[in-house]
DNA sequence: GCAAAGATTTGCT
DNA sequence: GCAAATCTTTGCC
């Protein structure tokens, strides 16, 4: 029996739940089909304060899921193609959320590959021939929600969970702790500084799922 | 009501 | 390395 993930991991600071997140399993379905993801790349967008974060601009209708309480999935629709899933943190009423910037696949790899190949990218034109590494289905914010077919149907659903049917649980305990590196956010360019370059995206350094190398000079201590 | 840009990914020059 | 694909959301007139 799986267990949910602790919301009171996610409740308060976000870079600390950002950081606790890595590791931590993403579940989409139940039984045999069930697809299993560990995170290895996220990023925190803290509060209305920060200019890179959805909620610079206050309480939107697309961004409300933000304000609400910790452990649910905020996820919009970008780029007229992508989705991006991220989980909220921080008490009710304050704007506050972890992107899941990439997951290693690890069950249900064939529904992952399917849900991929079924995404529809730009004028019908077919995917070409052969799926990418297992390693890298989902790569990149945009490709997570795309092999464990995340929509905006899924926004402000509960991860916490266990009937939810993408939900969050916690790491094997026999799992050793993953390593943590941290560096600048990915593809915020429009925001100013200090926020650019606030050191808020952590990874996994080495996992060849992360969706592209440490822009760091090495992995942080 | 309209114009501009976006927490991306991919393929081509 | 750069621009296209594609459409929702935001901001301004």
């Amino acid at each position: 029996v799986a267990n949910g993930f602790p919301r009171e991991a996610l409740g308060t600071d976000t870079l600390h739940a950002a950081r606790a997140l890595i590791g931590v399993r993403i579940v989409r379905g139940s039984g045999p089909n069930a697809r299993v993801a560990r995170i290895v790349e996220v990023e925190a967008y803290i509060g209305s304060d920060d200019l890179a974060s959805h909620a610079r601009f206050g309480r939107t209708r697309r961004n409300g899921t933000m304000f609400g309480p910790p452990g649910h999935a905020y996820v919009y629709f970008v780029y007229g193609m992508y989705h991006c899933l991220n989980v909220v943190t921080e008490p009710e009423g304050t704007p506050a959320a972890v992107l899941i910037r990439a997951v290693q696949p690890i069950a249900g790899l064939e529904a992952m590959r399917l849900a991929r190949s079924e995404h529809r990218r730009g004028a019908g034109r077919a995917r070409p021939g052969g799926f990418p590494e297992d390693a890298r289905l989902a790569a990149g914010p945009g490709l997570v929600c795309a092999a464990l077919s995340i929509t905006r149907t899924d926004d402000g659903v509960d991860l916490c969970d266990p009937a939810s049917d993408l939900r969050l649980e916690p790491a094997p305990a026999s799992e050793p702790a993953p390593a943590l590196a941290a560096g600048p956010r990915v593809g915020i360019g429009y925001a100013p500084e200090p926020w650019l370059g606030k050191p808020w995206r952590f990874f996994e350094p080495g996992n060849p799922s992360v969706s592209r190398p440490a822009k760091t000079r090495g992995p942080e201590r």
